[in-house]
DNA sequence: ACAATAGTTCGACATTTCTCGAACTCTGGA
DNA sequence: TCCAGAGTTCGAGAAATGTCGAACTATTGT
């Protein structure tokens, strides 16, 4: 019960990042540039390519600038565990993360009940 | 590209309304308990059967009173379009408008990007 | 080492959101 | 008509959120 409660939770925080325009903006503009997700043997995911936090802000805001406004959007889906963020040289590379997205179609879809009846 | 931006607010606002973990356990409930929801032949949206808000809140909150909380709640899943309310006698009976479900799930699956990168 | 670039973090402020209790509305029954 | 039951709305207060500018960090180029 703590359990399920933990991933509604977890499942809570991502939709309530995509809650807010900007953010949902960010993420439509992430995963419609071509931003493919790697997952790794390990399992960690690593970003293959995708625009700069720069770039993005530039699509989003129409700024060059990366704001503070959108650093901190960033960091909320980032947290969500929505978007990956990797460091190239001077700039960070963005890119969705496709496993989170997946998992809340998944639960949209119907397919589970994180809790029940029982209480 | 206002239209678009409208959809995307929708979206957003659904998403939103399913970002807060109560709302998200009432959602899961009314999912899970049953509660088909009917499209009429006008396209208006009809709840067929499903629990009663007391019913809700009972299995939410543990109480069989409907606190003004859960009001609260259940409004905002209602104007976000994610559930449906429809009184019978004293009561009112909730159901979810699985179309919006759907349509989130959509979204999630990347069959469409709302807005692009031409601002 | 120094300056420039790319982004993040911090503090402050306005706005929104969530929660609670009290008053209210609407319906059905005696 | 009067009362009880089921929810809703309102007002207030605490907490969270979004936005801004300034200061900060990390990396590259000279």
């Amino acid at each position: 019960m703590t359990e399920t409660a933990d991933i509604e939770c977890r499942i809570a925080a991502m939709f309530r990042a995509l809650g807010d325009p900007t953010r949902l903006r960010i993420f439509s503009f992430l995963r419609s540039c071509c931003c493919p997700v790697a997952v790794d043997e390990s399992g960690e995911v690593r970003t293959v390519q995708g625009p700069t936090a720069g770039e993005v802000c530039c699509s989003i805001t129409g700024s060059e600038k990366v704001s503070s406004t959108l650093s901190f959007h960033l960091k909320e889906l980032r947290v969500a565990g929505l978007i990956t963020m990797e460091r190239r040289g001077k700039n960070r590379v963005c890119g969705v993360n496709t496993q989170a997205a997946d998992e809340l179609a998944a639960f949209l879809a119907g397919g589970e009940a994180p809790t029940g009846c029982d209480g």
